[in-house]
RNA sequence: GAGGGUGUAGCUCAGCUGGUUAGAGCAUCAGAUUGUGGUUCUGAGGGUCGUGGGUUCGAGCCCCAUCAUCCUCCCCA
């Protein structure tokens, strides 16, 4: 029997943790809720066919193909070794997998609501908590089992649902007390740019590169460009669309200047004028924010703590038309999302943690001996009844176990009921935090204990 | 997919240029202490040094392979 171990970048939770993670997501829940989401779960798989092609190259190596069951039967060995050269050839073959873990979000709700259509109230507000898997490399703030806290509107294109989305960002992050920075950009512009250097072909390439600009820098930015083929023209378009700067309003005028004669460009700075005009400072325009996702199409969200070094801890944008991937059209839409256990790391690593989250049961119930256990058992019922929680320790020990143990479950009150306290009917009842003892009848308990 | 670091007790780690029987702190258990903890003291248990080869009179230490894990890049939350 080997040592018993975790699959790469799974993680178990203990109680503490829990607790925090459940701190963050009811925080977020709270938010979706206020706004109108309603929630929505979808299972962990789905048909590979659903997922594939969705992410791009890249996504599609990162998604986990579950092996099909029935691979084992002697009479199909013949086939499952065809279909894995086919595998091995880079194409996809239903024989050996047919099945995959959710790799996000969005394209489970583009896959329910394709499905729903008929019946859903538009527009459509869901919010969904809930894993997703990645065949990533694990490493700093990246795991392969992870949660998102996802928000869309679909049926809708309104630009208040960009605004209302950036406010969830807002109060959310207010709450949980982290510094963000909460950027936009549009796709539409980076079109717009790729279409003006005269390569709206290479889309991707061009977005890809600029969006390391803040981490590589330019030079490095342009050998990129150049090595996937680009000319010195066309570099030299988007060094002057990189090298905008200033505040938000700034960066507008400036790329209306480079990009304002293309239709696109047009709309795509008028959208995100008309965002900008409902916050003061706290979201900002970032030309270079790409993002990879490539069924957006239009606002781009991403969001990133200050203080601390870590990736990206949410992110969204508006898609016209995702859910026509699924052969029903015209049911545009816009979400956001965010990164449960990267937003752990961040309030880890700040100690912004409240620490009240770790509270234990209120009452531990010493245990005084078989028969006064009896009792103090049957009190403890009654306490339980009352909404009051505790435990009875499960068996007569000596005191300093009996304290160690609540101690580490962080339970705040020690009652003792012993032959005395059931001759006097009273407890007697110890603060574990100050030291404090106090005498209490049997049938004030409940009324002494309640909400503390 | 590419590159680096680390694997020694339940946990965190020492372990010298290779040299007798591999250590510490914390944790656990027992006792000092049979009804009031967090301190202190005493004692105990616990290790095929990730795994498999190799070099050597001798390997925790050097070499090769392998597995695991962490980190960086790519990409992302």
């Amino acid at each position: 029997m080997s040592k018993p171990s975790l699959p790469q970048g799974t993680r178990d939770f203990s109680a503490d943790v829990v607790r925090k993670r459940q701190y963050i997501l009811n925080t977020i829940r709270n938010v979706y809720e206020s706004c109108g989401f309603e929630p929505l779960e979808t299972p962990a798989m789905e048909n590979l066919d659903t997922l594939m092609g969705k992410y791009g190259e890249e996504g599609d190596k990162l998604i986990f193909k579950i092996l099909n069951n029935g691979l084992d039967n002697p009479s199909k060995h013949d086939q499952a070794r065809t279909d894995f050269e086919t595998i091995l050839s880079g194409k996809n073959s239903k024989g050996l997998t047919e099945r995959a873990l959710r790799y996000d979000l969005t394209i489970p709700f583009a896959r329910y609501v394709a499905m729903n259509h008929g019946k859903l109230t538009f527009p459509f507000k869901r919010y969904q908590m809930q894993p997703v898997w990645r065949a990533d490399r694990p490493q700093r703030g990246r795991y392969r089992e992870f949660w998102q806290c996802d928000a869309d509107v679909v049926g809708s294109t309104s630009l208040l649902n960009e605004v209302e989305l950036a406010t969830i960002y807002q109060q959310v992050f207010e709450k949980l007390g982290i510094n963000v920075s909460i950027r936009i950009n549009n796709r539409k512009i980076l079109a717009a740019l790729a279409h003006t250097a005269g390569g709206a072909d290479r889309l991707t390439d061009i977005t890809v590169a600029i969006d390391k600009l803040d981490k590589i820098g330019l030079e490095k930015v342009k050998e990129e460009l150049i090595s996937k083929g680009l000319s010195t023209e066309q570099i030299q378009i988007i060094e002057q669309y990189l090298s905008i700067s200033g505040s938000s309003s700034e960066k507008l005028q400036q790329a209306e200047a480079l990009l304002g004669q293309d239709a696109d460009a047009q709309k795509g700075l008028e959208e995100l004028r008309y965002i900008l005009s409902f916050f003061s400072d706290t979201v900002e325009i970032d030309l270079t924010l790409a993002r990879g996702l490539n069924y957006y199409t239009g606002t781009i969200f991403e969001v990133k703590a200050l203080d601390v070094q870590m990736g990206s801890i949410g992110g969204g944008g508006r898609y016209d038309d995702l859910t026509g991937l699924f052969g029903v059209p015209g049911v545009p839409g816009v979400g956001i999302s965010f990164g449960v256990d990267r937003i752990y790391d961040v309030l880890e690593e700040l100690k912004r943690m409240p620490d009240h989250l770790n509270a234990g049961p209120t009452a531990l119930f010493f245990n005084m001996g078989e028969q006064e256990s009896q009792t103090a058992f049957r009190i403890l019922m009654e306490l339980r009844k009352a909404g009051i929680s505790g435990e009875l320790y499960h068996e007569p020990a000596k005191f300093d176990k009996q304290f160690k143990y609540a101690e580490r479950k962080n339970i705040r009150y020690a009652v003792f009921i012993g032959s005395q306290e059931i001759e006097s009917q009273t407890a007697e009842v110890k603060d574990l935090q100050t030291g404090i003892k106090e005498k209490i009848p049997f049938g004030a308990l409940a009324a002494r204990l309640a909400g503390r």
